[in-house]
DNA sequence: TCGACGGATCC
DNA sequence: GCTGATGCGC
DNA sequence: GGATCCGTCGAGCGCATCAGC
């Protein structure tokens, strides 16, 4: 049933194909605020899910928080888990993290640019692979904006530092994924309502030019999710909380993985989890889950 | 932000 | 401590 | 006069802070 709206299925509708030997999953998702995520059932879904990296955004949370429930939602795991974050400047907003069951090499967290430190949107992590070869993974959580106001201005800022920074990144290590909420929708398969929201900030020319920059010849990325679902509607990542957005799948596609194309081509089964119905709903976003084989 | 609502427009 | 009101940002 | 388009007004959540008790 769920295949016509939304061609990856449903969790935990959806028979979800065990994780093959030598995958390594990823998933991304905006908890919208970690604490209410735990609370409302994330850590059924994590358990369920088998993930490798886990790259969050919207943490809205310390450290210390963000640490003690990661660990309570992994304890069946019986491993230690890796946890890295950006906090926001601005207590209980933003905020993103990169959860790993093996150790990255190196981390860096913020963004070294003027206006946009200490904002918890951003956290690259190294890690190396079965071959030797460098695998870096961000978790980004791009401005949501407003037309007219500041925040729009910092938005496409973050976009412009985007521009030069993931080509920057794809020119120097063997493999880059680039996951999170990019807060824009890039084209009109993505969002329902497209035509209603041309004139905000989510849908606006100038931020689909980004995107189309990031995914043509002078970024050099691929769109994972796309690339594997083809030309159809969504599948949407994102439903507001107002209305019947959720019931009626009024969504919009703005959580994104971004690989470099040797990357990329090892890709399958990519998932959003939507869930089941409004009330198993622990997030206003839904987790993007693609597993790569990885060298 | 969606969805309901008016009002304008264009076949 | 707890609750509810208010403000802010999605 | 049905389909479409364009403004308007109604609509939900999470977290921080503070007031009151």
């Amino acid at each position: 049933m769920a295949d016509e709206t939304n061609p990856f299925g449903e969790f935990p509708h959806r028979v979800v194909d065990p994780k093959a030997d030598g995958v390594t999953r990823v998933a991304s998702v905006n908890v919208n605020g970690i604490r209410a995520a735990h609370r409302k059932g994330m850590g059924e879904w994590l358990a369920a899910r088998d993930v490798d990296v886990l790259a969050l955004q919207e943490v809205r949370a310390d450290e210390a928080i963000l640490t003690k429930l990661i660990t309570e939602m992994t304890a069946s795991t019986g491993v230690d888990w890796h946890i890295h974050d950006e906090e926001a400047a601005a207590k209980g907003r933003a905020g993103v993290a990169i959860v790993s069951r093996s150790a990255p090499t190196e981390v860096r967290a913020g963004i070294g640019e003027a206006h946009l430190e200490d904002q918890g949107r951003w956290v690259e992590a190294d890690f190396t692979l079965g071959d030797g070869s460098t695998l870096t993974v961000a978790s980004v959580y791009v401005h949501s904006g407003e037309v007219g106001s500041i925040k729009q201005d910092h938005k496409m800022r973050f976009l412009e530092y985007m521009r030069h920074h993931l080509p920057e990144l794809a020119r120097t290590r063997d493999h880059v994924l680039v996951v999170g909420d990019l807060n824009v929708g890039h084209t009109e398969l993505d969002i329902k309502n497209w035509k209603g929201n041309v004139k905000n900030s989510g849908f606006l020319p100038e931020e689909r030019a980004f995107f189309d920059g990031y995914f043509g010849e002078e970024g050099g990325y691929v769109d994972v999710a796309r690339s594997l679902a083809g030309p159809v509607e969504g599948p949407y990542t994102w439903w507001s909380y107002r209305g019947k957005a959720f019931d009626n799948d009024t969504g919009w596609r703005i959580d994104y993985q971004m690989a470099t194309p040797a990357l990329a081509a090892l890709a399958h089964n990519a998932t959003v989890d939507r869930a089941l119905d409004y009330s198993l709903r622990w997030s206003d976003h839904a987790p993007l889950v693609v597993d790569y084989r990885l060298p």
